[in-house]
RNA sequence: GCGACCGUAGCUCAGCUGGUCAGAGCACCUGGUUGUGGUCCAGGAUGUCGCGGGUUCGAAUCCCGUCGGUCGCCCCA
C-alpha cells in the first residue's frame, strides 16, 4: 500500500476532471474564437514576473495579496502573475517605435491571487484578456466590447441574461464636478458612486455630504448614481435628467454611435455607477453583469491611454477588458447552459462491438486503428465481457452517435452499423465502413 | 486580516434534547438476457461519521482545538 498521508488540494485552486475540463475547454474555444474572428492575435508572458512590475503600479498594499518568493538563496523577488496587463504593458513597451498601429492581442493566462476564496473568486483563475493598442477612438472601445458580447452570445447567453454596463471616467467627473464635488474630492467621491449599490442610504448620505456636497447634490448624486439608462436611448439623458450640462455627455454619445454600427447597444446599459478600482482607467469604463446584478462582474475593461507609457513605452492609446472563467461559469451553470453536450466532451463517432469470435476479436483493432487513423473518434470496451448488450450500454454511456458490431456476419465481410440516436441499424460490407462513417458527419 | 455557517458511503443527504446510530436515494457491480443500449426486476459491495484532544459508564451527537469547505467583510487587477 502507499503512505498514510492524503494530500488535499490547496486552498481555493481547482481540480479539473473531464466534466470541467470540457466545461473549461468551452469557454475557452468561445474566447478565442471571438478574438480571432475579430483580428486579434494570441499571446502570452511568464506566469510570474519581477515584484516590482506589480508593486511600481499599485503600491505596497497590494503585497499582502500576492503570492510572492524569491530563488532559493537569492535575493531577487518574484511575483505569480495577479493580473495580465502589466505584462502586456512591458510586452508593449518593449516593442518601443516598432509597435505596430493598431496591435491587437489577447492572451488566456492562469492568474494568481492570495485572498481567501468566496464565491466567483479563488486563488488560481484562468482570465482572457483582448487589448487594443493604437486606436484612440470609440471604435476601439466599441471594438473589444464587440468582441466580448460575441464570446457571451457563443456561449448561449443573450441581452436578457448579461447586460454590458457602461460609463467614462470624464464624463464622470463632469457630472460630479457639476454637482459641486471640488476636484480635490474626485477619487473619493468615485469610490462612493462604486460602492453605493452596497450602502445603507444613510450612510451613502452621510459619506457624500463629508465630500462638500449640500443635501439637495447628495440626493441628485444618489439618483444619478443609481440611474441606468437602455443602450438604446441617448446617453445624454443622463444629463438632462439630472439636470446637468449636455456636453458632459459627448464621449458617451461618441462611444454609442460606435457601439449602434456594430448592432451592440441592445445588449448595453448606460450607468454612471460604473467606476472600476481606480488604477488606470482615463475614459471608458465598463463591465458585464448578469441582468439580476447577483454575480460579480463577468468582464471588466475600458480605456487607459497612459498604460504603456506608465511602463517605459511610448504614449499610446489603449482600450480592453479582462473576462475570468470563475464568474462566467458559475452564470453559464445559473442559465442552464452547461448540459451533456459540453460537460460530455466531444462525442464518439464509433463505438466497435465484438461479439467475441476469433474473427471479430481478429479484426477489432486494426479497425479501430484504421478509422482512428482517418480522423474518426473510436472507442471500444476495455472488459472482459463480448455480451453485446453490455457493449450497447457503455457505448449509449459514452455518447457514441455509432455502434459497429463485429459478429457472425463477418464470415460474409459484413458488419452492422447501428446509429444509437435513431435506434435504427443497417448491414453492410465491412469495406464500406469507412465510407458510411464519414458520409453521416463522423 | 475579520465574521457566520458547514464537514456522515464515489455523489446528494438523513440520523444530532448523548444509549440498535452506521442509514436512504442516486451512481457502481452481478444476475434475469452466451448478438442489441438509455426502462424494469432481484441481489451485492461501500465508511477511521474530517482530524486531534476533553467530558461521560457510553460521543456521529456535547465542549475545546485544528484542518478543510461555503458565504460575507476588507480588497478588487
Amino acid at each position: 500500500m502507499g503512505t498514510d498521508r492524503s494530500f488535499q488540494r490547496p486552498k481555493g485552486t481547482r481540480d479539473f476532471l473531464p466534466d470541467a475540463m470540457a466545461v473549461r475547454r468551452h469557454i475557452e474555444c468561445a474566447w478565442r474564437d471571438a478574438a480571432i474572428r475579430h483580428g486579434f492575435e494570441e499571446i502570452d508572458g511568464p506566469t510570474f514576473e519581477h515584484l516590482d512590475l506589480y508593486t511600481v503600479k499599485s503600491g505596497d498594499g497590494i503585497v499582502s495579496e500576492l503570492f510572492s518568493f524569491q530563488r532559493s538563496g537569492g535575493d531577487v523577488d518574484y511575483a505569480l502573475r495577479p493580473e495580465f496587463t502589466p505584462t502586456l504593458a512591458r510586452m508593449a513597451a518593449a516593442q518601443g517605435r516598432s509597435l505596430a498601429t493598431p496591435t491587437k492581442w489577447f492572451a488566456i493566462p492562469d492568474l494568481f491571487r492570495a485572498e481567501r476564496p468566496q464565491r466567483g473568486r479563488l486563488r488560481e483563475h484562468r482570465q482572457w484578456n483582448v487589448d487594443c493598442l493604437g486606436l484612440p477612438g470609440h471604435d476601439g472601445d466599441a471594438e473589444v466590447i464587440a468582441v466580448a458580447v460575441t464570446a457571451l452570445r457563443q456561449l448561449g447567453l443573450t441581452s436578457s441574461d448579461v447586460r454590458v454596463r457602461i460609463n467614462h471616467r470624464g464624463t464622470a467627473a463632469a457630472l460630479l464636478s457639476a454637482l459641486g464635488v471640488p476636484a480635490t474630492a474626485m477619487d473619493a467621491a468615485f469610490t462612493l458612486v462604486d460602492k453605493r449599490a452596497k450602502m445603507p442610504s444613510e450612510a451613502f448620505a452621510k459619506e457624500a455630504a463629508s465630500l462638500g456636497l449640500d443635501a439637495a447634490a447628495v440626493e441628485r448624486l444618489d439618483a444619478m448614481a443609481s440611474c441606468r439608462l437602455p443602450g438604446e436611448q441617448s446617453p445624454v439623458k443622463l444629463a438632462t435628467d439630472n439636470g446637468l450640462p449636455e456636453e458632459a455627455l459627448e464621449a458617451l454619445a461618441g462611444l454609442s454611435e460606435a457601439l449602434e454600427r456594430r448592432g451592440l447597444l441592445s445588449w448595453c446599459d448606460w450607468d454612471p455607477g460604473i467606476v472600476r478600482g481606480l488604477a488606470y482607467y482615463t475614459g471608458t469604463v465598463w463591465e458585464i453583469h448578469d441582468l439580476a446584478g447577483a454575480e460579480r462582474a463577468v468582464a471588466g475593461g475600458g480605456r487607459y491611454d497612459k498604460l504603456v507609457s506608465l511602463f517605459g513605452g511610448p504614449e499610446v492609446p489603449a482600450c480592453g477588458f479582462g473576462m475570468g472563467d470563475v464568474v462566467l461559469g458559475l452564470l453559464l451553470e445559473d442559465k442552464g447552459l452547461l448540459d451533456e453536450s459540453v460537460t460530455g466532451g466531444p462525442r464518439p463517432d464509433v463505438f466497435i462491438a465484438s461479439s467475441g469470435s476469433d474473427e471479430a476479436e481478429d479484426r477489432l483493432i486494426p479497425l479501430a486503428t484504421a478509422l482512428r487513423d482517418s480522423g474518426l473518434h473510436v472507442r471500444h470496451t476495455h472488459k472482459a465481457t463480448r455480451n453485446i448488450g453490455k457493449q450497447l450500454r457503455e457505448a449509449s454511456g459514452c455518447r457514441a452517435r455509432f455502434v459497429l458490431i463485429l459478429g457472425d456476419e463477418l464470415s460474409q465481410g459484413q458488419v452492422v452499423l447501428k446509429d444509437l440516436d435513431g435506434g435504427t441499424q443497417q448491414e453492410l460490407p465491412l469495406a464500406d465502413v469507412h465510407i458510411v462513417l464519414r458520409r453521416t458527419g463522423g
